[in-house]
DNA sequence: TATTGTTATACTCTATAACTATA
DNA sequence: TATAGTTATAGAGTATAACAATA
């Protein structure tokens, strides 16, 4: 599916419609740039979850990103089959698995930060510096509620 | 599936991130008050589409929304089967369909549109007036790559 | 031959329910 | 009893392939 056309202003200025097709063309310049390091742009999410400040475990991962623990499970496979992450029990509660990164994985992780970093900028080129960083900020405040 | 929590900056400044929770928020926001009109966002998406402007016919309703032609069909199914839209024969090339509202869509429309406008206003609640019309403004211009 | 709408089908993403092991 | 992880399963949402009607 491709990102969209002249659709009728009221269509086109629904906020609906404006952050789906903001998704829609981030994924079309983002995924091409991932392939080459293996992984999709889901999986680098995770990368960078479990890779930033303390161990986390799976349920504690799943619900910063908003996602079920049943859907954490299968990604956290994916990335242990490509050994880019380990699972390890949680040494206070045995039920706990802690996520944490294996040295490819860091390296993928870092790599594909900068990939990230690259496809934002393609989609915010139209906006000046400082627009896109109050789109940024904007964004950020609404997802807080607050 | 909730919206979200804090997340560590590294994850939660990702634009796609920052796209989909706000994408979330929205529809949480929004579609408890379209359940009394009896339909859906995306439903309520495609009265806006067919109701703006000259007719069109599914295939260019698609391609305006970025959807597949295969998508448009069962949805404006969905449509016709509450009485919402009607399909007719295009004038001019007999395989096209037009799609135009009923005087119930049409009533269903407006309703609509002024509930999605209640909603964004409480999605955009956190930000001064100045700075929502800046995002929406924003957003347009990404999606529309210039 | 090409295009529009349609149907059948499959694939992806996600969640619900039920199981296990631990607490 | 309750929680973390897991599995099996089912439900959206979407796309691909093939077909009928029309151009």
């Amino acid at each position: 599916m491709s990102s969209d056309l002249g659709a009728p202003p009221a269509v086109t200025r629904r906020l609906g419609y404006l952050l789906k097709h903001a998704q829609l063309r981030l994924a079309e310049l983002a995924e091409p740039l991932y392939a080459p390091l293996g992984i999709t742009g889901r999986q680098l999410a995770l990368l960078t979850l479990f890779g930033a400040g303390p161990a986390l475990s799976q349920q504690e991962g799943a619900a910063r990103l908003g996602i079920d623990r049943t859907t954490m499970v299968a990604l956290v496979d994916e990335l242990e089959d490509k050994e880019l992450v380990r699972r390890e029990v949680a040494p206070g509660d045995r039920r706990k698995r802690l996520v944490t990164l294996t040295g490819e994985g860091e390296r993928v992780r870092a790599a594909g930060e900068e990939v990230t970093r690259h496809a934002e900028a393609l989609l915010l080129a139209p906006l000046a510096e400082e627009d896109a960083e109050r789109l940024r900020a904007a964004l950020h405040r609404v997802v807080r509620g607050e």
